[in-house]
DNA sequence: TTTTTATAACGCAATATTACGATAAAGTAA
DNA sequence: TTACTTTATCGTAATATTGCGTTATAAAAA
């Protein structure tokens, strides 16, 4: 098939499912901890420094644009991305209560 | 293609990225808030709650353990998988300081 | 022993993803 | 205006993923 069911599981699930499938990719992942670094947003820098063409670095964008996660401004000739502040620290504190809601089990496994 | 690049990325990319790719499906995220809700381990069960076939739930329990989230133990019969204490907290603190390094940036995008 | 139960593995069909070159669109510079 | 820069989109080829039925395997139960 290829095509994934959504139905049957959690709103929550399947909104978590789609961030973390989102940065599930080393060129999306080098593109959030370049907006991360750089304190001011980017555009085209991201081009010359991943080893993808531009072409795929635009679908990459996209890909994090269509879940929220960044934003595109243009900037006269060029567009400057950035993180959504919003966005961002909902994750933050929804992975978070995620992460912190483990338990030690010792005795099993 | 299909085939995703892992050259010219670090290696903390690319470990991010599958550990972020194998939590990015719904039913791998049931599965996770399962052995997370549940102070004891389980197994057939997910089989019974989950709406999808017991072998593509197999396969989805198997990408889990691939990237090292999750480990199962025979049981007599069946099998009781939970998450591995030591991965999770260490995808928490690794995960937790790349949300903690982001910086509010006024007056950009 | 036979049968049932619980899992994993195999193989398939359908769909999705990835990467790229080529092209389009829209601004800037000359 | 023309030429250049920057980005998005389109089309395509290769590969991956998803879901499922079917089949192995092994322990438990009958």
């Amino acid at each position: 098939m290829g095509i994934t069911k959504t139905e049957g599981f959690t709103k929550n699930q399947n909104k978590r499912a789609l961030i973390f499938k989102a940065l599930g990719h080393p060129a999306r992942m080098a593109i959030i901890e370049m907006l991360l670094k750089r304190q001011a947003c980017i555009c085209n820098d991201m081009v010359e420094e991943l080893p993808l063409s531009q072409s795929t670095i635009s679908q990459h964008l996209k890909a994090l644009k269509e879940v929220g996660i960044i934003k595109g401004e243009i900037e006269g000739n060029s567009i400057c991305y950035c993180i959504d502040e919003k966005v961002w620290n909902e994750m933050q504190a929804d992975f978070g209560k995620l992460f912190a809601s483990y338990k030690s089990m010792k005795g099993c496994c």
